[in-house]
DNA sequence: CAAAGATAATTGGTCGGACAACCAATAAAA
DNA sequence: TTTTATTGGTTGTCCGACCAATTATCTTTG
């Protein structure tokens, strides 16, 4: 299909991150090949000696945006601190900025929940990287859970439901930022979170 | 620009229905006028008649969505018993059910996130929404609050928290339906939002 | 190590198709 | 008979895909 070594795989990231800019700028309605091409500095021919349709395009790019999503969870996990709350703080902190702050991919992303409806290979992508994180929270509160911060909440569920709120409160932040502080909404969620986590309420 | 009396309305009403069908079916990128006008079994021509143009069809899909979401909220609502904590209930299976077997509504509402990105009209339409849903979560909140069931919680943020998990939920719902079961889901939420509204811990 | 040959990369342009918008003609209703 | 409603067809535009031709980059070999 396409090459594997030489400039190949730089020019395919280069036309996947020209896709992504495209889509936070003008939306999925208003992606064409030659926006692309031009954002990317290419020509239009190359993007099909790349990628076979516009599809697989989109395909990569979801690709890209959800690999950098959970680097940037990663990333903020590693510099968090070793306590179990510190750490759901962080993880907190982190998306809920990546929403309101880098536009961009987070833009990008709810554009393709649109589009996930109707094709199961974005679909299980998304399903990947939600798996992922959840696993990830679930490794956090079960280690709360261990360390006595917690409760004995069953951490599947409690993945989901952390999940769950990070995205819905992104959504409320993304639609309507006036109403609600990046700063507030960390606190509010940490609250909630606190709480439903809590071994006693305060 | 259209007319107000006669057929018009429910012609429009009918133009609308079908834009939404073709929207669950073949998504925000594969609507077209023609196969809007074939769903009506109307003619190609009758669409600029009545809208002025495409994006105005959509413009009054989002607003026909909008105003049945909150329609089917408020009649869960209705034969909801009295009680607050059983309201609350209702109104997260209103909302969970929706998202699973109503398939076709909460679909064409998950691809109108996309586009709101890029139209302040639609923005404006999804905020009206979220505002009424929240000032009707807060209520809810407060009467149980003055009822002595939930804890001194603040009203406003306690209603953001509560759509937010619900969007969340309804998210993982439609992707990974196999995932979750709706009871399960109601279940989760449920247990989630008495810890968190609850007066003491369980 | 350099010329030659092979392969990879890139271009500009073309093509059929489909799209949104428009309109002249006409039927139905008031 | 005037207004409202509807049709079928037309129009200009733009899209995704494709391709022939050209250049850059590697590989092999004399």
């Amino acid at each position: 299909m396409s090459p594997k070594v030489g400039v190949a795989p730089r020019r395919r990231a280069q036309i996947v991150r020209a896709t992504i800019r495209c889509l936070a700028r003008a939306g999925y309605s208003g992606l064409t090949m030659k926006t692309v091409a031009r954002e990317a500095g290419v020509s239009q021919g190359i993007l099909h000696y790349y990628f076979a349709d516009k599809r697989a395009i989109l395909v990569a790019a979801l690709d890209a945006v959800t690999a950098d999503l959970d680097r940037r969870v990663a990333a903020a996990q590693a510099r968090g601190a070793r306590d179990a709350r510190a750490r759901l703080r962080a993880l907190v902190t982190a998306c809920l900025r990546l929403a309101l702050e880098e536009r961009e991919f987070w833009v990008v992303f709810v554009e393709f929940w649109g589009e996930m409806m109707h094709d199961a290979r974005l679909r299980e992508i998304n399903a990947a990287l939600y798996r992922r994180m959840r696993r990830q929270i679930g490794a956090l509160v079960a280690e709360g859970i261990r360390a006595g911060t917690f409760r004995r909440v069953d951490t599947v569920q409690a993945a989901a439901v952390i999940l769950a709120l990070l995205d819905g409160v992104s959504l409320q932040l993304t639609f309507e930022p006036q109403a609600f502080s990046v700063a507030a909404a960390v606190r509010v969620c940490e609250d909630a979170l606190l709480r439903y986590l809590g071994r006693e309420a305060r």
